[in-house]
DNA sequence: GTCGTAATGATAACCATTATCACTATCATG
DNA sequence: CATGATAGTGATAATGGTTATCATTACGAC
């Protein structure tokens, strides 16, 4: 990425300014309501590159890509499968044991996902009710 | 799934016969390899249908579902970058830390998915060499 | 055997993502 | 300025895994 373009921008300002997951879908319409029209083509393209930059960061779910801000620790998530709710969560020593289950298999670690399923505080309550 | 049907029964012996983590065009082109030929329709429907009864388990992939017996204990799976070998592990502290990070969430679990991504062993030795 | 229905398989459709390509914006240099 | 050189844009085609459609076939119950 050698610019930094107002499209890109509007992309990194938007994402930015939330703490929700974004899929590309939601990026575009979201700027077209602000009256910034984008290009499908390029809020994928600026999504890979803001990311490739660690200005954002993703978590790839079945069916599609989400984008974050890249501005909290890094954490993992629980998503709700009943009403898409993604709770966010970190756990030190979950991380550290990952590290020496990688270890003992002789592997060397860049990255992983943690991605856990489940309902939600808010379902659970309306499945009891 | 009502009928364990001679094409689903052949899926299941060929997955139940390796330890391999399959995706619906291998399993398809093993069949006809097999002198099993089968439609790659029969082949999805077969898998997701098998996977719902619990005979086979599966991992989502960023690109693709792949299938694997389900007669082995849970565990996860670290995924090698370079040439794409997965190694399994588990790791029984970890899946104990993470109910407790649904609970303290007031996320009721009903299951997860932890990918690590890295080398594994002989692609880390290639590229010390 | 007949009927109801589950399953098959060829193929169309779907959907997120990537590639293509003509065009535009930006920047460095003469 | 003018001129390139090139990164980026955006409409649209293409890709690839997966699902839907639908006519046909296989099973099981009666
Ligand atoms: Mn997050
Ligand atoms: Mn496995
Ligand atoms: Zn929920
Ligand atoms: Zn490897």
């Amino acid at each position: 990425m050698q610019r930094l373009t107002v499209q890109r921008q509007a992309i990194l300002d938007l994402i930015n300014a939330s703490n929700r997951h974004w899929d590309a879908d939601e990026v575009a319409r979201a700027l077209v309501d602000a009256g910034a029209p984008i290009g499908i083509a390029t809020v994928y393209r600026g999504l890979a590159a803001l990311e490739s930059f660690g200005l954002i960061d993703s978590i790839q779910l079945a069916d599609k890509k989400r984008y974050e801000r890249a501005d909290k620790a890094h954490h993992d998530h629980m998503i709700c499968t009943n009403c898409g709710h993604i709770e966010e969560f970190s756990h030190d020593t979950i991380e550290t044991l990952q590290q020496a289950a990688a270890a003992k298999k002789g592997f060397k670690l860049t990255g992983h996902q943690l991605v856990m399923f489940g309902f939600c505080k808010k379902c659970t309550q309306g499945l009891d009710a």
